[in-house]
DNA sequence: GCATGATCATGC
DNA sequence: GCATGATCATGC
């Protein structure tokens, strides 16, 4: 069987990129089966030439016992065929592109999402702090990727058979760019500020620093501070790797809306300002200015989308960011009415997590949340406060919810107590009292709404709550 | 008045 | 049918 040469520019990205589409339905295994039976081939001016012991290391398979999970190498040395280096130029470097392999998933619902966070470079501390933006290395080395981006199934053992779906080259929108950089500074200001040990995935909006190391113990020096810090990478969130997904690799059907912002004002500022001019306004006023019905489900939150400009409740920056909105009510007398919910957790699952990947932690840790605060006035009306963008302090999270979700772990291990009283099940989970920041309380249809124990017994769904006075707490003082 | 457990309403 | 946000009921 004659095998095609196929050779690309190594000066042109757009000759890398239909080159790279080659990959796609391929898995792995094969990209390496067929490398073996093809490298005579690759040779020419316009290619990368395998040199003689390369060759045979491939043949002899020496290298791939050692690099088995190292997908991004298969496709560097067996597809395209150059040595993969780890300087800081970008992989392509003639043509600027990086090169990136990363998994997406399919959903229930049979749309697709990106699996995780898309790791760019690993943040160095001590550099990154005398580094421009457009001249560091992050940007220098991620302004241009080559998306290889393959099907990842929990029912696939090994990794080669995973499958390439997509390829493309990837440059973020000049929209986008405005929003990385000031995510960027974000990043580096903490850094200058030497609080490299406090940054948090869900400080920023598109680009975050992302935990990156082996262990959660693990820990570097940083300028500013002597509080050692945890290893982090430039990373786009998976949240926004998932917008481009839809939006740019495959072109989905468009139902998010821009908040169009005129400026290269902070994003969050302009959203704030937007808000703050129906400052003091009745939900009521509010409402019928909108042309919002008051029964609506999330009246409140809905009123701040219209303000935004957004017809619908689906605003692009806040699913790329992951931000997550969230009305508050606070009472005539100052304070907040409800605590606030979450998901409810599985009592079988709940007991297998550890706190450093968590699904309670890691929410805390990956989201951002838009509190839009509404206020009682003396004669009982509601009236909007203003707003606040919002993450947990890294403090809060570690010695405030971390003790509170260990504790519920070592209660479902060692059997919930419990007992059965006019129909209510009095309990031993973390009370409200108990900690100043959350709490576990029913959350389900009816008390008949259960999960299963670790053994065995039913009880009613249950989930964390953050405490309404911790909430109170993190307000700006305007607002309460 | 508030903590705790239970449940409702809406929308997908 | 379920998730999510919102609210209720009881007892101290």
């Amino acid at each position: 069987m004659a095998e095609e040469l196929q050779s690309y520019n190594i000066y042109d990205p757009k000759s890398i990129e239909t080159y790279a589409k080659g990959l796609i339905n391929k898995t792995f295994s094969q990209v390496i089966k067929e490398d073996q039976k093809s490298i005579y081939l690759i040779s020419g001016d316009n290619s990368h030439i395998v040199s003689e012991d390369r060759y045979d290391m491939h043949i002899a398979g020496k290298e791939d016992k050692k690099n088995k999970g190292n997908l991004g190498q298969i496709i560097e040395e067996r597809y395209f065929h150059y040595k993969c280096n780890s300087d800081s130029r970008p992989d392509f470097h003639e043509a600027g592109v990086e090169l990136k392999v990363t998994p997406y998933k399919q959903n229930r619902d049979g749309s697709i999402s990106a699996k995780e966070r898309l790791v760019l470079t690993m943040i160095d501390y001590g550099q990154v702090v005398n580094e421009k933006f457009e001249t560091g290395h992050f940007w220098t080395k991620s302004k241009l990727l080559l998306l290889i981006y393959y099907l990842y199934k929990p029912e696939i053992k090994q990794r080669i058979d995973y499958k390439i779906g997509f390829v493309s080259l990837f440059t973020p929108s000049k929209k986008d760019i405005v929003i990385i950089r000031q995510d960027y500074n974000i990043i580096v200001d903490k850094i200058k500020a030497g609080k490299a040990h406090e940054l948090s995935e869900a400080d920023t909006m598109y680009l975050s620093a992302a935990p990156k190391a082996s262990s959660s113990k693990v820990r570097r020096r940083q300028p500013f501070s002597d509080i050692p810090a945890k290893p982090r990478a430039f990373a786009y969130k998976s949240s926004y790797m998932t917008f481009v997904l839809n939006n740019y690799i495959v072109p989905g059907k468009g139902t998010y809306e821009s908040i169009e912002t005129d400026s290269d004002k902070p994003f969050e500022q302009y959203v704030a300002e937007k808000i703050n001019r129906y400052k003091g306004r009745s939900v009521e006023e509010l409402a019928s200015t909108f042309d919002l019905s008051k029964k609506q489900k999330n009246l409140e939150s809905n009123i701040a989308f219209r303000i935004l400009g957004i017809t619908g409740n689906k605003a692009e920056e806040f699913a790329k960011a992951n931000i997550v909105v969230k009305a508050i009510r606070i009472g005539k007398n100052g304070k907040i009415k409800e605590n606030m919910s979450f998901p409810t957790f599985k009592f079988k699952e709940l007991i297998k997590e550890d706190w450093d990947d968590s699904t309670f932690g890691n929410y805390l840790r990956e989201t951002r949340f838009f509190f839009v605060v509404y206020k009682y006035d003396d004669m009982d009306v509601l009236r909007l406060k203003g707003c606040q963008f919002w993450n947990i302090p890294y403090d809060d999270l570690e010695n405030g919810v971390r003790p509170v979700w260990e504790k519920t772990v070592s209660i479902l291990k060692n059997g919930l107590e419990f007992e059965i009283r006019d129909g209510k099940h009095y309990n031993n989970f973390p009370k409200q009292t108990e900690s100043y920041i959350c709490h576990v309380r029913p959350h389900a249809q009816n008390s008949k709404d259960t999960y299963e124990l670790p053994d065995g017994r039913q009880f009613p769904k249950q989930c964390f709550w953050l405490n309404n006075t911790y909430i109170l707490s993190q307000l700006n003082d305007e607002l309460k």
